[in-house]
DNA sequence: GATTGTATTTTTGTGGTATAAAATACGTCA
DNA sequence: TGACGTATTTTATACCACAAAAATACAATC
């Protein structure tokens, strides 16, 4: 079959159609980071909402700042007064949750981590393998392999080859996960310059505190997950070293895309919540060795708490050496 | 003036011219890989390389391989007989250095990092800025960002403009990168499964010994720093860690972009490679709580040769946790 | 005087096609 | 049988024109 020449030959009429969703898209995307970016602040309805700040905080125009926030006013969140502009809306303190719509780029994102995470897709694919499998165009392809690139779950090869590199997907390389944060995080604490934001602090006090009072039967495990980077992110940034920053964050979204095939038990998520509150404690209130002690054995404990790979191929002395001091 | 038209009016003559460096670039890219490759077995002239090897270690096809091997051939490093294939020929044991061009994409990323550390360049720019800039193609331009984003050098903000990251191009910047070293490099050799491999230690103990035998006088700067990278890298690949050994990889990318403007008094590189022994010889010797005390000194003693930024800012007490028992 | 609303300019992204590069298939030789 | 040499098919890239998005300029309003 000569499916070249059919291809080619095609009229190329559903012009305008392909390219809509798009800036529907890159709106959507930073209506959602306005969005978070204001409710970090305390705004009460009725409060102007300049185009200006925004146009600083997020180093674009006023043209698609004002896209945003009048996608914004649409769901409730702003209302707009003519010749004076946004104003926080009365629905803006309950609003929970997310903006952003279903792309057809995240759509094929997320469709090739499920195939990749229950191996139906192989380790090595192309590029046109993935257009034909998932009926995408070629650009919509490139795109989504470009921000996995980015994430670091493929790499491109010198032929016509991306490897999907081993993420969390395997229990040897979600152990190599937690040794890696096992190092890098109980030493936030110990740089020079370390510092919390004290309203940041707060937020995650409330938020961890919340979830730790619930019951293990009703725990909503996305929430939890999240509260858990936010928290785990939250220390990297107060570590005032980019890099380690950097390091911690690259985890955080290993593991936010990987929850599918994890399987904690929600028990250990409440624990886990009550020793973030008492990391977070300890660093407040400056006692930064014990912080760093506590956040050593909340690593190993998470560690600990996955069955079946904990010690694997470590000889006796060198774990002891690994876990700092745990039991 | 406008330069709108004026541009867009130029005729397109120069095509074939274009593209033609491009794969001279690709090939040359393949056949260094496999030069190194295959210098790092012990081949002697008159060997044979049958293809099938080398395409099933970069996952290629053969043809690329092909090339690749055509160009070593042409360089004296390989010959080939009639329907036998290649072989490595006199000159090969000799050749040191590269086999690539400049290439266009190259030169422009040099300038681009040249002109980005010298402050010439501001931290926020757009393609269309540096195209002009630099009288290059938005293509070429396109590409070296990407690259350019992939070792963390640039990123690509919300509208139209990427924004370069700190990198190593500021004191505080290199006292991060010294800081977040300190914490992963020592830990290498306390992760269950640490493994060098035999060959690989072999070279590197003998680079650096003929690094450290030399006078500090006409010491070669560029061979000392990849001989130092390719220690700390080989110890991050031995951790059987791939998340830790990613993290020293990125920093190595780091620190040999900021090679000109880092300034290492010559008789502290003799003394690094010292060090550097010293670990290795500890590693080799299975005492891993040992190379890993060596490997802390040795970056403490580093971070302390950079005058005037030791200690910024740490506390006494902190400080002392760090440097973990360096005096 | 600063902020919003509107119009204009600049820059970027997309789709189509020719061409280069890579992968593959197949025949040939040691 | 396994390696090389050659031809063919498949895939990726360069370039162009045009549409969309962002940046900018300017007028109007509080």
């Amino acid at each position: 079959m000569p499916p070249k020449s059919a291809a080619r030959s095609g009229i190329s009429p559903p012009r305008r159609g392909t390219s809509a969703p798009r800036r529907a898209a890159t709106q959507a995307a930073l209506a959602e980071r306005i969005l978070t970016w204001l409710q970090q602040q305390d705004l009460k309805p009725g409060n102007h909402v300049p185009e200006r700040l925004a146009t600083e905080a997020f180093h674009v125009s006023r043209t698609p700042v004002r896209a945003a926030l009048a996608l914004l006013t649409e769901q409730g969140l702003l209302m707009r007064r003519d010749q004076r502009g946004f104003f926080i809306a009365d629905g803006f303190v309950t609003a929970r949750g997310t903006v952003a719509a279903e792309t057809p780029d995240s759509a094929l994102h997320d469709a090739i981590l499920r195939d990749r995470f229950s191996k139906r897709l192989d380790a090595e694919v192309t590029a046109a393998h993935l257009a034909r499998r998932y009926r995408a165009s070629r650009a919509v392809v490139l795109r989504v392999l470009n921000r996995l690139q980015k994430d670091g779950i493929v790499e491109r090869a010198l032929g016509q080859r991306w490897v999907f590199l081993p993420a969390l997907d395997s229990l040897r390389s979600q152990e190599d996960s937690h040794r890696f944060r096992l190092i890098l995080e109980p030493a936030v604490f110990l740089q020079p310059g370390f510092a919390l934001d004290p309203k940041r602090a707060r937020d995650l006090r409330s938020a961890l505190a919340e979830l730790a009072g619930q019951g293990a039967r009703n725990l909503d495990l996305k929430r939890a997950l999240e509260a858990d980077i936010a928290f785990h992110e939250a220390m990297g940034d107060a570590s005032n070293n980019r890099f380690l920053a950097e390091a911690i964050r690259r985890q955080s979204r290993l593991r936010r895309l990987a929850t599918s095939s994890m399987q904690v038990p929600p028990a250990r998520l409440i624990e886990s919540c009550r020793e973030h509150l008492a990391i977070l404690e300890a660093a407040v209130a400056g006692n930064l060795t014990r912080a760093a002690d506590l956040m050593r054995d909340h690593l190993a404990a998470s560690l600990r708490a996955r069955p079946g790979f904990v010690n694997r191929g470590a000889p006796p002395m060198l774990r002891a050496a690994m876990m700092g001091g745990a039991r």
